[in-house]
DNA sequence: GCAGTACCTTACTTCAAAGTGGGTACTTCC
DNA sequence: GGAAGTACCCACTTTGAAGTAAGGTACTGC
């Protein structure tokens, strides 16, 4: 008999390990691609769409505006549009989206630090590697 | 003139907001699909693939191996190999992984934690919208 | 002597993510 | 009057990530 039974709610049900748990999907929508850059840069406050546009290196249009609504509907950005031409859209985090927005900062800027390692590991790897086929 | 002019070495020169900054592959690495459950399963200390494999729920064989070769290439997993029959492979988190993994952890925790919340904002979310089809 | 175990690798396939290029509707700037 | 800016959407194509299935090794146990 596990903890919830009784009831049919989620107390505790949530699990990354689990194949089918919903857990899964929200990391992997903060984690994505683009998710992260986005939560990142509007941890440093509002922006307008093609503000974040400039602001991420790479990022088209398309994937800029479905990883924005992803991230809306998921709760974690605040979309306002005000109705005037040309048009202008803000977007802001929400309570929710600035906690997932902090973590993946950490990790954005622990990745941009940890570069030089990362490279020097890689070369280690691929010698130690190129070595053995050679042998 | 820029910081790191004079000399050609990467004093701050990493960015994960460039495109072609080395940081934003560490970043998908790290935040990829099954490496975030790997090394936050890691975390808890030394595993062999098949416990591995059997502690993340629907990871093929092939993925797992695929992240486990990209994670040591990066310098995240340490990997041993015992020359015994049956094959006995032991996986460990570097010191430079396990800075990693506690981030990608602290992410997997808090998206369990929030799951309800985001369910509920999606729901929002699809109701407002189904509204505005109709209205 | 065949199944089973452990740790993969390779080949093939599938499917979703991502890029490309177009269009919209309206305004301001030159 | 033509270009540029704004915030998108849509259709199409390409890429690459992931799943499936099978093979391979060197044994152990039945």
């Amino acid at each position: 008999m596990s903890v919830s039974d009784e009831v049919g709610d989620v107390r505790r049900a949530a699990d990354v390990n689990a194949a089918d748990c919903p857990s899964r999907l929200v990391l992997e929508h903060v984690t994505s691609r683009w998710g992260v850059l986005v939560l990142a840069e509007l941890l440093d406050g509002m922006r307008r769409f093609s503000e974040l546009r400039r602001a991420i290196g790479g990022v088209s249009e398309k994937m800029l505006a479905q990883t924005l609504q992803t991230l809306e509907r998921d709760g974690f950005v605040h979309r306002e549009a005000h109705p005037v031409i040309p048009p202008r859209v803000e977007y802001t985090l929400t309570p929710l989206g600035e906690e997932a927005a902090r973590q993946v900062w950490g990790l954005a800027r622990w990745a941009e630090d940890r570069v030089p390692s990362v490279l020097a590991a890689r070369e280690d790897y691929d010698r130690a590697k190129a070595g053995r086929v050679h042998a």
